[in-house]
DNA sequence: GGATTGACATCCC
DNA sequence: CGGGATGCCAATC
């Protein structure tokens, strides 16, 4: 299965603990840079199917755009275990934590 | 096969 | 950094 969602999730099952990865980047290094939503889409849908650290994965602004408390709580929880330090209950900061591959 | 979904990215101030 | 509107795109139902 070569599509993009499959690329998607090689990269979020890549990112490192204690660090954490933007839409955009996982997007762009599934092979579309503007494929952001779909990202989205596949923490909700493959998620459920696959084991994807989708807590290590937030917005552009270094924050969780989650609603939930509880889900928000649980990805805070488990940021914080391992290692990640949050702001104001979404904050983080993206120079310290976000996951910057070698291009390779 | 098409409307819907969707935890975004980006522009501008 | 931050917030309102829009574009963007592919998986899913």
């Amino acid at each position: 299965m070569n599509s993009f969602t499959e690329r998607a999730i090689e990269v979020i099952k890549n990112i490192p603990e204690g660090k954490v990865m933007t839409y955009g980047q996982i997007a762009k290094l599934s092979g579309s840079p503007r494929a952001a939503r779909q990202v989205v889409r596949i923490l909700h849908s493959m998620s459920k199917k696959h084991r994807l650290p989708w807590h290590r994965v937030i917005n552009s602004k270094g924050e969780i755009g989650l609603q939930d408390h509880e889900s928000l709580q649980e990805q805070i929880f488990s940021l914080q275990c391992e290692g990640v330090e949050i702001e104001n209950n979404r904050r983080i900061d993206l120079e310290k934590y976000q996951y910057i591959p070698a291009n390779g």
